[in-house]
DNA sequence: AAAAACAAACCAACTGGTCGGTTTGTTTTT
DNA sequence: AAAAACAAACCGACCAGTTGGTTTGTTTTT
């Protein structure tokens, strides 16, 4: 009973992943899902009242997965969390599927979509107030100099953002991982105290 | 004639980069564009072959300003080079119309469509190495210390990117501009030889 | 300088097709 | 028998692009 159906919504999504973040909320139809994924219509619409309902229940399962990179590294000093949320990126920012990033979808969605962005903008700023803290808690143990937090969890953001962007155009498989790897490594190393 | 011509076809370009970057290329149709520009759809197709045609030429002149924003800071010392590029980053990432940014969409078409990638990835890499060759020519000079350039040139258009992604989720005027112009000048002073 | 010819610029209606979404009735699975 | 999945048909809206005819400004002829 559950199992077949659970499966059912795990073949849509998986399928809509690949859809969305290949070719975009807009020019991916319901059709095309349906049929990447081997089911109905019918079966669509028993699962998700709507495209949208469907892509905003992605969103959630991904921010979902941030929260728990986070919160894995609560308790660790400073350097350490930076490192272990930046082993973390790569699977984060793939989701699933072709390993193609639904990142980019999610963000161009919310800069457009008003329920998207609503349901965005909250996890966004509590994003980049726990990079804050976490500079903060770096300068407070004494591993890291005194810098601009704000603007440095900015530009930590902004770092992991555009090497995602760029790995987007240029893709040559787990290089960018190493890329982004080693600048996290540059970034810290830049605040740690000589 | 040429006159009235001319005008005609720069009301569907400003119309299109408006829509194209409040909507996206596939939500916003010709229909919607010649709407905005009070044309006709003849007297569209009469400029431009397709829409994919209007888009591949927006994303040329895109390309142009760049370069010539790169020309312009071409024999300036490093630091100085970096400090002026980041100033005019604000006018080439906002374009025209209303200042919402094509840039994401050039980049997302480039990583969907074969056409637009091809028109794309040369320019991006060739950003990419005089970056690097910015960062180099700083560390001969005396005024860089010897840092990854690859990896720092990377950063840097990566930042600046990402901020830009930022700024279109959570719009805040200029803002982001000075925190743009803050975060090049913090990566040029990690830069810098004390 | 007026008239005629011309081509570029433009317009508006239309084409063939696809879209997301929904409904209806049937079959399979639990 | 209930839940889940299916297949097919339907719809109003919208899409990019085409067509054939009209306006506009310029050039040539008289």
């Amino acid at each position: 009973m559950q199992q077949r159906s659970e499966e059912t919504r795990s073949k849509i999504i998986s399928s809509a992943i690949r859809l969305f973040s290949g070719r975009g909320f807009n020019a991916a139809s319901v059709d095309d899902i349906c049929a990447e994924a081997g089911i109905s219509k019918g079966a669509f619409y028993h699962h998700f009242k709507s495209k949208q309902d469907l892509f905003l229940s992605l969103l959630d399962g991904w921010l979902k997965t941030i929260d728990n990179a986070i919160e894995a590294a609560k308790d660790k000093p400073a350097p350490e969390a930076f490192t272990q949320i930046a082993e973390a990126f790569p699977y984060i920012f793939k989701t699933a599927g072709e390993g193609l990033p639904m990142f980019l979808e999610f963000w161009l969605q919310a800069s457009r979509d008003e329920t998207v962005w609503q349901a965005s903008v909250e996890p966004y700023r509590r994003y980049h107030k726990y990079f804050t803290a976490l500079i903060k808690k770096g300068v407070d143990e004494g591993s890291f100099v005194a810098v601009n937090p704000e603007l440095t969890a900015r530009m930590i953001i902004s770092t992991g953002m555009g090497l995602l962007l760029q790995s987007l155009m240029d893709p040559q498989g787990a290089k960018w991982e190493k890329v982004a790897r080693d600048s996290v490594k540059m970034l810290v190393d830049g605040m740690l105290k000589k």
